[in-house]
DNA sequence: CATCTGTTATATTATCGATATAACAGATGG
DNA sequence: CCATCTGTTATATCGATAATATAACAGATG
C-alpha cells in the first residue's frame, strides 16, 4: 500500500502515519495478520527518520491496530471492543458535529456523507 | 453558557475553548450577535492567561464564528459557507470513519449515532 | 478621565515533534 | 557461529507550540 505524507501539513507525520495505516485496513488494503514494513524500511522509503515510525507503530499498539512479533515485526490485529469505540467516536463525532450545524448542515446531508464515504471505502475491497 | 476545561486533557487550553464555543452556538446557548464575555473576564472565570482566551478568539474569527467589534469585543457571527464547511467536515468524517470501520461500526451504527447527537442538540433548544 | 474592549510586543518556561547516534535483545538464515 | 534483520531503549539536540507574565497602545463608553 502506498502511504503518502504531506511535508507541509500541520498534522505530526507520526499521526499522518496511523491515520493511513488505520486507512488502509477500513480498506483491506492491510489484512489481518499482514506485516507492516519494518520501522526502518518504510522509514528510508518515506525519507523520514526511524523513531517517528516507530512512535506511529506504538501508538497503533496501544489502540489495538497492531501487534508486535519479535520475528516479523508490526503485525495488522485490530483490537474490536465496540464499546470502547464507540465512545471514542462519538466524543469525535460530537465536536464535528457542532461545527456541521453551525454550518447549516443538516443531518440528513451528514447520513449523506457518511453513506458516500462507506461507499467508496467499500469499493476498495472489489477490485 | 457554563465553559469547561478540562486541565489534565492533553488537548490544548484554547482548543477546548473553541470546541466549547461552537458548541454553544450549535445549541443555540450563544446566539447571532451575542458578544461573549471580553478576553480578560473569561480568563479570570476560568483562572487562565488572558493571551489563552485572545487565541481562542482569534481562531474563532479566522473560522468564522465570530466577528470583532471595537465596542462590544467578541460576537458570534457564523459565516455559512456550505462548501467549504462540508469539504472540512468530509475530511475527518474519512478519519473517523475508517476507525469505525476497523471496530466493526456498520453504517447503520453510525446513522444512529448521528441522529443520536442531532436529537440531543436539538434538545438543548426547547427549554 | 477612568474604564472597558481587543490587540500587539517581548520574554520565559515547559512540552512536543522530529532528527541523530548508539546500543541492546531476540530471531533468522546462510 | 555470525552477519543481519526485527522492535526497543537511551540520550541529545533543534525548532515549534502552548501557556504564562508584564506591559503598553488605540478605540469606545459613560
Amino acid at each position: 500500500m502506498l502511504i503518502q505524507i504531506d511535508f507541509s501539513s500541520e498534522e505530526a507525520i507520526y499521526q499522518q502515519l496511523c491515520n493511513q495505516i488505520i486507512l488502509g485496513i477500513a480498506t483491506s488494503q492491510f489484512t489481518e495478520g499482514q506485516a507492516l514494513p519494518s520501522v526502518r524500511q518504510l522509514a528510508d522509503d518515506i525519507g523520514i527518520n526511524m523513531h517517528t515510525v516507530n512512535k506511529a507503530y506504538t501508538v497503533l499498539k496501544q489502540e489495538g491496530f497492531v501487534k508486535v512479533d519479535r520475528r516479523r515485526g508490526a503485525v495488522i490485529s485490530v483490537d474490536v471492543d465496540r464499546i470502547r469505540a464507540q465512545k471514542s467516536i462519538d466524543k469525535e463525532l460530537r465536536i464535528l458535529l457542532a461545527e456541521a450545524i453551525c454550518r447549516n448542515l443538516t443531518r440528513q446531508d451528514i447520513h449523506a456523507m457518511v453513506d458516500r464515504i462507506y461507499d467508496d471505502y467499500g469499493e476498495v475491497n472489489e477490485r
